[in-house]
DNA sequence: ACCTGAACACCGTTCAAGT
DNA sequence: ACCTGAACACCGTTCAAGT
């Protein structure tokens, strides 16, 4: 009673268990139980369950829509609100993304992203690594705390002291602003697009 | 063979376990048997490990020194540089404070402090709430990567594709190319200093 | 009030052995 | 090449019982 799968199975049955529950949900003996297979089988495809995660969020990334406006703040923004969206997409996602990042293991697509659309701006590649750099942090940084607050607001963990009228500060409007304060960081160095 | 404990004692070692060993060495046990106790008791004292790390994040944070410079640029800049340099001091200490802010546990006081300088410059409540937001992200998942780079660096465990001539990107110039990034984004709303 | 003793319910990872 | 079976070495947390 076993079967063979693919490195695709594996990563297909960790995104549905990570969107399920979150990332308490995603262990290496779920994902094995639900492919009817041992836990051990996991480690001919992942080296590790680290690597694991590097590779679902290059998958997370990857679905991020590519911008479609034209001039480099309007794209930067768009591209700043389709991550963010992306993340909210997958319980924990900006958690788990975050965290890869930090461990220099997945990632590395997002921060390219941001430095073409930099490039495009016109700025030099240490001006469009340290934009990059800043959004980026900015994003997985506010995201995270976004989805977090939420997700405990969802199971009634609600702090009546920190929302008096059930106003929190997240949402598109108020993360969009922190966009714009570094896009506006960049203008001075910057060609106009 | 016990002896009473007090909040103090548990959280001192913590720090020792933390310094020495970053995270992973942060476990109930060591902290306990450290104290020549039982891992239960440190249950009476802390609800769960999580809140234990809120107040080591905490009490990092409150270590943090304060900004001597006049001006608010500059005082924003050195606030900015003297957090990452106490999160540095700590192993692991970026993550563990990010960590705890991201649950909206501890590192309350790290916000109001950047609240507090932002005020000076006279920016509205809104205005320094989104400034404090992007700098504080910014800090903490610049800092995050780089102890996690240089962490890995000093196990030997380095990239030779990602650092060709032993030329790391990280460091304090990189570190405050982004704060002043951010700090020319705040300039336009700002009163002078 | 503060701690012991002992257990519960989990984890990730390894490795010889099979096919 | 790809998986089984079984173990190893850990975790955080709970709770009756002691003092």
């Amino acid at each position: 009673m076993a079967g063979r799968i693919l490195r695709a199975d594996i990563l297909r049955v960790a995104i549905e268990l990570l969107d399920r529950g979150g990332l308490p949900a995603l262990v290496m003996r779920r994902i094995a139980a639900e492919l009817d297979v041992q836990q051990s089988a996991l480690y001919w495809h992942f080296r590790n369950k680290q690597e694991l995660l590097a590779a679902l969020a290059d998958q997370i990334i990857d679905a991020v829509a590519a911008p479609t406006s034209t001039g480099w703040p309007s794209r930067l923004e768009e591209l700043c609100g389709n991550l963010r969206a992306e993340l909210l997409e997958h319980k924990d996602g900006a958690d788990l993304v975050a965290t890869a990042f930090a461990f220099r293991l997945g990632a590395g697509e997002a921060i390219r992203r941001f430095e073409g659309e930099l490039d495009r701006a016109g700025l030099s590649t240490q001006e469009a690594q340290t934009a990059a750099s800043v959004l980026l942090h900015y994003v997985l940084g506010y995201t995270t705390n976004e989805q977090q607050h939420r997700q405990a607001a969802d199971l009634g963990a609600l702090d009546p002291q920190s929302m008096p009228h059930d106003r929190t500060p997240f949402g598109t409007e108020d993360f969009l602003r922190g966009v714009r304060l570094v896009v506006r960081g960049i203008g001075p160095a910057a060609a106009d697009g």
